[in-house]
DNA sequence: ACATCATTGTACCGTTCGGTACAATTCCCA
DNA sequence: TGGGAATTGTACCGAACGGTACAATGATGT
């Protein structure tokens, strides 16, 4: 090949606002068309396997995206309060204080389940456990730290649906600092 | 009019299900029409507005069952704890501890936000409020009863989730479990 | 039995769907 | 400056979409 991708990152970053807010059905190609600027022949030049791909190669972005940037600070060895603080930071930031819906969580609850099911189970299943790997390092025993993981991930999620329903980003922000608090996070 | 619809309730409550399993979008008038053995003829005559109608109908449905059956016991005023166990346990019931998806919970997320912003605004404003008065009632501020009754309503969407995600039904229990215990049910 | 209205099946409408084919263009490197 | 691959626009495909029209059928009260 001669050249990578003009800039796939931001091609996916497109895609995966589209599929957020049209949801996998909603999301027809000309919507990702007139988003993107492509016409269907580049569209199907860099995803030869139509939306499938499209939205598989999104999900694959979001989870490195997650892995680096949300999930990553969880595994600071030395001080894992911190760890967990720079998680929720990141969280907050990107679902933009819950005015962005978790494209993860929604692919969950509509038809596109069936097609991503690994996928999400994945995305989610690290998540809580990354997390309960930090809350173990401040102290706490197996299974508290596991329960407490698995409640504040579906808090979170809890939280874009609410802050979504409500058109209110502060309800976002309410349950973040409730997270934080019960963690006993600064 | 000679006679009300044959079953309306029953009628609704698998249109319920469609929409539920596929979203809005994904909820063609041919897997109507198959899971309600209904033909267009039929569907049109009794929701002359199409799609949306039936949805607007669905929901309008829903929002009565969970006035009459997750609302009504949080008014219970000699016993709010008792109120508030029997509203969890009409939840639990209803989500079929988490097999079941949040038809409101989803709409919010995907496109039908727009068609329905009014209404899910209001189902789940109504299920705070009537959650936080309860709450008062069992000798909270107002501040905490308000915060408590968000965190919770949150907490069961996002364990609705997190449970169709992993497809456990654990999930949505312990999580309906914390909540009793945080909001000091027996 | 009849008139009447509720209910249904079927054929059809225009539009949009995801996807394909392919020629034209653009870009890069030798 | 040319050759070849990367990229793009356009026309097109069959299927499915939501919706309409309407004649046939079913039931009901008189």
């Amino acid at each position: 090949m001669r050249r990578i991708a003009p800039d796939r990152d931001g091609l996916l970053a497109i895609l995966a606002e589209v599929f957020r807010e049209h949801g996998y059905e909603g999301a027809s190609l000309a919507l990702i068309g007139q988003a993107t600027g492509l016409g269907k022949g580049s569209l199907y030049h860099f995803f030869p396997g139509g939306k499938e791909e499209m939205a598989a190669a999104v999900i694959a972005h979001i989870d490195h995206w997650f892995e680096t940037n949300v999930f990553a600070p969880l595994q600071d060895v030395q001080e894992p309060r911190a760890g967990i603080s720079r998680m929720l930071q990141a969280t907050d930031h990107y679902f933009r204080s819950g005015r962005r819906v978790c494209l993860v969580g929604a692919f969950a609850l509509d038809d596109a389940r069936d097609l991503f099911a690994k996928e999400i189970k994945t995305y989610f299943s690290r998540w809580v456990a990354h997390l309960a790997e930090a809350l173990k390092r401040t102290g706490r025993g197996e299974a508290q730290a596991a329960d407490l993981a698995e409640e504040t991930v579906a808090a979170i999620q809890g939280a874009l649906t609410l802050a979504r329903a409500f058109d209110d980003t502060a309800v976002f922000s309410r349950a973040l600092q409730r997270e934080r608090a019960r963690l006993a996070i600064g």
